[in-house]
DNA sequence: CTCGTTGCAAAGCCTTTGCAGGTGT
DNA sequence: ACACCTGCAAAGGCTTTGCAACGAG
């Protein structure tokens, strides 16, 4: 079976087809999905599903870690599975997001938050713009 | 006169009185506040004034850069006065911001953009949790 | 059989917008 | 005077929620 699956079942929630299908089209996409997304490419298999179906599983797909989702300033958030703490550029024009193996929370930033003695609930590091195929796209026209 | 003010009358923009109000409720502040929060203030001295005309100023003031506005993921943005380009640590508490003078995008980061031929629009780098004020009062509970 | 899940529609939250009347300069 | 501003209320985009019916284990 497949493991993202199996991860669900271990957690105690069951395997429907609707969650088979939302995590069969975002290990299917070679970039982050929002919700609508998601839902259009679902609806072309399974026109009955509910968007609200697909947002409840997104979220509980991002709680149980198999999932993990990219805030983006102004714009509709963003699911992928998860590949571990990671931080990206987003590209605007297409939703490309691009890995950058660097987490900003380390060295004077975390002797910062120490010496204020701030206790840290989460933090976001996003890149936002346009990645080159867009740039040409865009020079073209 | 009010320097800020100034800066609205250069830019072309004239001077009423909900501005001069979003403005001094702005600068004595000793945290960033929302929409709501500004308007809150405002409807103390004058009930009259409508949300919609404190967004349309705070976006107005952010865009000649006499505020600037700091994203929150899964909250309402919050504005302060323009202290020039800052990250914080933002108390989901209370709403203070504590400056970090550190911006992530420099380094080997600013070398993956290249590498990449990446085109920022903007990038956006917050760490959210409690501060030390905050975790006593909690703790106190 | 039972409780988790679903679809639907309605509402929620933050923010923006259209419009007619009001106001700085 | 004239364009810019305002208040009001309505709508916008994204996301969540209440509820009754459904279906996986």
């Amino acid at each position: 079976m497949n493991s993202k699956l199996q991860e669900l079942s271990n957690c105690g929630f069951k395997i429907t087809p609707q969650r088979r299908l939302i995590l069969d089209i975002l290990q299917k996409s070679d970039r982050p999905l929002t919700a609508e997304e998601t839902a259009e490419r679902i609806k072309k298999k399974e026109p009955r599903i509910s968007v609200a179906t697909i947002y409840r599983n997104l979220n509980l797909l991002v709680e149980i870690e198999v999932l993990s989702k990219l805030e983006i300033a102004d714009a509709a958030a963003r699911f992928q599975i998860n590949q571990g703490h990671n931080h990206h550029l987003l590209c605007l024009g297409c939703g490309a997001a691009i890995k950058i193996g660097i987490c900003p929370l380390q060295g004077r930033v975390e002797e910062l938050i120490q010496e204020h003695g701030f206790s840290i609930d989460s933090h976001y590091f996003e890149i936002t713009g346009y990645c080159r195929e867009c740039q040409l796209k865009e020079a073209g026209e």
